[in-house]
DNA sequence: ACATAACGTGCAATCGTTTGCACAACGAGC
DNA sequence: GCTCGTTGTGCAAACGATTGCACGTTATGT
């Protein structure tokens, strides 16, 4: 019995060893005559001091020659750090998120960290399912790009004591660490560049209020549009339920149906501001001749645009790369503070928007 | 000493139940009062059946309320799969590629798998370094945008035996299983088109050959410019180094200059397209005017340029869940052959064409 | 009613690493 | 030359789940 156990075993080993993570710290150990501890401890820069030189000598030669490589899944086991990190976005497809996602990977990598990431299309059960996936994954932290101000998967991951940094849009719940732009001053660049142009009469179309981002630039835009002494009719400020190019269409068809006679609109994001640009030509008018328009993002290709949009760049990329940076952070240093982080965005004029 | 040892364990213990992945299949079998086996066995769809329905009924409650969820990492450990598939792609910033990874991770979701990503930026160098990476993560297979023609990877890959998908490019070598479009195909439309619109001399900007998608693309337009009587002229031929806009606008000038008296050109892709917009205007000429363009892939926002670009579309979130689906059917069917797939493009007409 | 099969559950080994502890061997100090 | 520290390794127990095997129970057939 036990030579038919030896020879499955045999062929098995040799199945295995055409295949998948065929070597082990016991192989290397055994190569060398070492124990596996001490190949381990070779391999840990931390321990490796504590081994004669001559060993780690051999151990690392012996590494390499069997092409030996630490399997991670056992490392996070035994450490309970698996260096996976759960990245949560509404949709990939949305220029958006690439750059800032690329911000995150590239940060992410630059110490040890991978992302696994996750597109929820803003559908909250998707959300929780995707947080559990990730969990069940054993990530280290995550990194949120769904954040509702009132988020109850926000809470969760605090009162849990799971790392999470915030992205892009923030909640409501304190405690947090977050990296988002600085949408009030965005709101103030946009509404002083149409103020200067001599617009009076402007309109904005405001993302949802249960978002961070759609909340702030509203509030942002009333509060300006009143200390600029502008028109400050609250009539003349649209709420979509999404940052959509439907969205805006809709919302900018129906601010020109009820004939405000606005000069201009500031819209919430760019997407918003594209499906401005269809209703105004579905309504026979022209941008910037009878309208002009601001988005929001600065989003690629916004710049090829009829007319190019003039617009709010926020550093996508740089918002991206920080939260990985504060992610990490977080996770490394056992009570780094909850920090709430704002970046400068920047005005870029271009040409959907001339003087009244 | 004991009870130090204790008093640590206690308050180990209490920290860990308030943060990271508390409770076990041993907590849950405790509580019910079997053996933690039994609790596997539970939570295992194929071998729920064998144990008393009462037990599966008091198990599934006791891990509902201690709030138990599995260990992925620890599952994967012991059964050597990890539900993960390692997906490598240029970079996720070029618009191409979102849709194909929200196909991809649409279509590894569904069955239960998640994708880890990796940018390369067609570097040699990241690429191997992100396939170790993913490796060592024991990642079950690895689904890549990559591929050069002649790829290391790929042949590393195939002779370990890891289940490999290439999507939207391929790879000359054979066993290969990939997800294309169906590029001769793409390139004969548009050149048909152009024909059919008087065209006689038609220019090609092509990809590098090194890559699947720019020697079929170049190969497949010399084929149709002479299967249809055109002008079958080599000089009419430009070979960029990549993809880009850049390049695009590089190799579109050095045409215009040598005074080929061309009417039309097919770009390899979009972005040299738009790099042949900019050479087109660089020259005082306009499109489609003077010389009309086609791209390759119908990248989002090309139908909002001036002109908007007539294109050949590609099903990139098709690609993408097709790719997944034919990866995890690798993983799950041991012997299932590969098999290279080509998805059927389609020509969108719009502004950037016109009659000769 | 008895032998046997089928069924349900427990036992223990295992996946590949890490790490606290024990313990040799060595040089140094007296 | 003996003890005491270092220093460098080995030992073995984890981490949390899966799974072949064994065993005790109950149902089945005659």
């Amino acid at each position: 019995m036990e030579t038919f156990r030896e020879a499955f075993w045999g062929t098995f080993r040799e199945t295995k060893l055409s295949s998948r993570s065929r070597v082990t710290i016991r192989d290397v150990a055994e190569r060398v005559g070492v124990h596996p501890s001490t190949v381990s401890r070779v391999l840990n820069p931390a321990t490796r001091g504590r081994i004669t030189s001559e060993i780690v000598a051999r151990v690392n030669e012996a590494a390499a020659e069997l092409g030996y490589r630490p399997n991670q899944t056992a490392r996070g086991l035994r450490t309970n750090r698996t260096h996976a990190i759960g990245v949560l976005i509404p949709d990939i497809t949305n220029p958006l998120f690439p750059p800032i996602i690329r911000g995150i990977e590239d940060g992410l990598a630059a110490q040890g960290y991978t992302a696994i990431l996750g597109n929820t299309d803003n559908i909250a059960t998707r959300e929780t399912e995707a947080v559990a996936t990730m969990r069940a994954r054993q990530v280290d932290g995550l990194i949120l790009a769904t954040a509702r101000r009132d988020d109850p998967i926000v809470a969760e991951c605090i009162a849990d004591g799971l790392p999470l940094v915030l992205v892009n849009r923030t909640a409501d719940t304190d405690g947090v660490s977050s990296i988002v732009n600085d949408d009030a001053l965005g709101i103030a660049l946009a509404v002083r560049h149409l103020k200067s142009l001599g617009h009076t009469r402007i309109a904005h179309i405001a993302g949802p209020r249960s978002l961070s981002t759609g909340e702030a630039r509203r509030r942002s835009f009333l509060d300006v549009v009143k200390a600029e002494n502008l028109d400050a009719d609250e009539t003349l400020v649209f709420e979509t339920t999404a940052f959509s190019e439907d969205e805006g269409l809709r919302a900018c068809a129906g601010l020109i149906a009820k004939n405000l006679k606005f000069t201009a609109i500031v819209a919430a994001n760019d997407l918003i501001a594209l499906g401005a640009y269809e209703a105004i030509a579905d309504a026979g008018l022209t941008c910037p001749d009878d309208i002009s328009v601001t988005g929001f993002n600065d989003m690629p290709f916004v710049d090829r645009l009829t007319p190019p949009l003039t617009t709010v760049r926020i550093p996508h990329y740089e918002l991206g790369r920080e939260a990985a940076r504060r992610l990490v952070e977080l996770i490394e240093t056992p009570d780094s503070p909850a920090r709430a982080t704002m970046l400068r965005p920047e005005l870029i004029i271009r040409g959907s928007t001339k003087a009244a």
